[in-house]
DNA sequence: GCCGTTTTCGGCCCGACTGTTTTCAGTCG
């Protein structure tokens, strides 16, 4: 799978055409196409072997002779010209606040600065403040950008820490009484997993006390900008919060707008325009008439322009509005779909609550049945259970179910996928549980044909009907295995087992996009599972759905929807 | 460079904020 590769080549290619200022709507081709080709559910080369390459939107003829270029050559003719010209590491000077590609060039031609470090330097030295466009404000701004550029570009974080860092903001803007309604928007409604900034937005009829509170939260280390409409600080995490105010009757609109993404938003306006039409965040407008068609709510934003509503989770350019249009939007699967969750650890392992509590927690959030599958004998650091204390924890199982009936828990097992590709235990013992999980928790930096047949390997177990986080990474911790995927999904595919998305926020592992391939191409089954080793941790299941629906699954996709019995005989119908 | 239920040419999303200007360009989302 070259998409990632292909990808990152139009993205130079936009960078570098953008800077040699070329025509801006053949910028915004290439980098259409990049996006196009990096949220593509197939792997680009196939259809360059089948010469479909056209049929990605977006993708004419030229892009495609380009893609065709660099998969058999490794390099794209126009690509070195321009590099030629403009070396690529101006494109690192556009990571710099207040530097676009305007003054990139500037920078590079008057001063021939082409890296961050020479960037620094002649701020430093106060020779950027003369230059056409630029003035001292703006070079004292980029010395300061320079420091927090490290931390700025810690890149993204997990939705699990950006979620509940926004639902903390809201909570505290909350108390202004000028706030008729607040929302968050944004990749965070889109449950994107990994977040870069927190937009909220604010309806009300008098926006100066909010911006107020806003900019002197405890959290704000700096505001970035402050108007009467929108404001933005940076905070103590060295997260950007944007803040929108707008009055009641746009907020349809609004929400619409501040929710995006980018992409999506700028198909949907191109749409209105085809019909006559002028969306912004104040509203629908009759382009001749200038008028207000709509605005109130999100719903009658799309039906002006003739879509249904689209879920924000799916609101990413991925083909949504072309389905919409068709009136084919899949109906996703909902947090409430969930019947149960089959990935804990209790205290029999590393977990920290009992099974009846984590049973109770089940209860609580409207679960009919919980699977424990604590960790099993290899991993010796999580207190990996012996069979011996398996047929314990059974016992406990057994007599809990007597007590919580008709709510059901079974006995499983995340078993440890070890450096040859074997399990925990015999087939014999494997007998033991009502369904086995198996994963990889060592060995993790194998190479990629080794740790493939490993996985492969071991769902030939009787008994593994999941695979636990597959791809191995932790965000912004740890990187992927080197896996080929699609191997390990043929095989799942074999084999009916599905394959998890781990609603950890630490892992939310598969990730959307390869989530989506596997139902496109695979059509597999999945498990959503929280992986939690505390009853607080159960509640993360919201992100590990959020994942499922930007992967644009439905309730039939994903086994732990499904009531007691069916899902008994998913594994096996035993007991 | 792409695209077409008005188009194979002439369009291509839209607005807020800031700083450098003296009416607007650049950046950002």
């Amino acid at each position: 799978m070259r998409n990632k590769e292909v990808a990152q080549k139009f993205y130079e290619l936009a960078g570098l055409s953008e800077l040699a200022e070329e025509n801006p709507f053949k910028v915004r081709a290439y980098l259409e196409v990049a996006q196009q080709i990096e949220n593509l559910p197939v792997p680009v080369e196939v259809l360059a072997e089948n010469e479909k390459l056209t049929s990605i939107k977006g993708v004419g003829k030229a892009s495609a002779n380009k893609i065709l270029q660099y998969l058999n050559t490794g390099r794209i003719d126009k690509l070195e010209e321009l590099k030629e010209k403009i070396p690529l590491s101006l494109l690192e000077l556009k990571k710099v606040p207040e530097l676009g590609a305007r003054r990139a060039k500037i920078l590079f031609d008057t001063l021939g600065i082409e890296s961050v470090e020479s960037l620094k330097k002649a701020a430093i030295q106060g020779k950027i403040r003369n230059l056409p466009g630029f003035g001292e404000k703006i070079e004292k701004k980029i010395l300061e950008g320079l420091k927090d550029i490290r931390s700025r570009q810690m890149e993204r974080i997990s939705i699990g820490i950006a979620l509940p860092l926004a639902e903390s903001i809201v909570e505290e803007l909350k108390e202004s009484s000028s706030i008729e309604k607040i929302e968050i928007c944004g990749s965070i409604r889109r449950m994107k997993r990994t977040i870069r900034d927190i937009d909220i937005l604010v309806v009300s009829g008098n926006p100066v006390p909010v911006m107020d509170k806003f900019v002197s939260l405890d959290l704000v280390k700096n505001v970035i900008v402050r108007g009467e409409k929108k404001s933005s600080i940076l905070s103590r995490e060295n997260v950007q919060v944007d803040l929108r105010v707008i009055q009641r009757e746009s907020f349809g609109a609004a929400i619409q707008y501040f929710t995006g993404s980018k992409e999506h938003n700028i198909k949907i306006r191109e749409l209105a325009n085809k019909r006559n039409l002028k969306v912004n965040e104040y509203g629908v407008f009759d382009l001749e008439t200038n008028k207000c068609i709509t605005s109130e709510t999100e719903e009658s934003i799309y039906e002006s322009i003739g879509l249904p509503w689209i879920p924000p989770e799916m609101r990413e350019d991925r083909g949504e509005v072309e389905i919409a249009i068709e009136g084919r939007l899949p109906e996703l699967v909902k947090l409430s779909d969930i019947k149960g969750d089959i990935h804990l650890h209790s205290l029999y392992s590393d977990g920290i609550n009992s099974i009846e509590e984590m049973a109770r927690q089940a209860v609580q959030l409207g679960y009919n049945y919980i699977v424990i599958t604590d960790h099993a004998r290899a991993l010796g650091v999580a207190n990996g259970l012996s069979i011996e204390r398996y047929k314990g924890e059974r016992e406990e199982i057994e007599r809990l179910n007597r007590k919580f009936a008709p709510f059901k828990i079974f006995l499983g097992t995340e078993l440890n996928i070890l450096s040859d590709g074997s399990v925990d235990f015999s087939p014999e013992e494997l007998a033991l549980f009502d369904i086995c999980l198996a994963g990889i928790h060592s060995g993790m930096n194998q190479e990629k044909e080794k740790i493939t047949n490993r996985i492969i390997k071991a769902m030939s177990y009787k008994g593994v009907k999941v695979i636990t986080h597959p791809m191995g990474g932790l965000i912004g911790r740890r990187d992927n295995y080197a896996l080929d995927l699609d191997s390990v999904f043929r095989e799942a595919k074999n084999r009916n087992i599905a394959i998890e998305i781990n609603a950890s926020p630490q892992r939310l592992d598969l990730d959307d996009i390869n989530a989506r391939r596997a139902k496109d191409m695979y059509s597999l089954n999945f498990e959503v599972g929280t992986d939690a080793h505390s009853i607080e941790a159960m509640k993360d299941m919201r992100y590990g759905v959020g994942v499922a629906r930007r992967a644009w699954l439905t309730k039939d996709d994903v086994i732990n929807t499904f009531s007691s019995a069916k899902f008994e005989e998913f594994i096996g119908g035993k007991r």
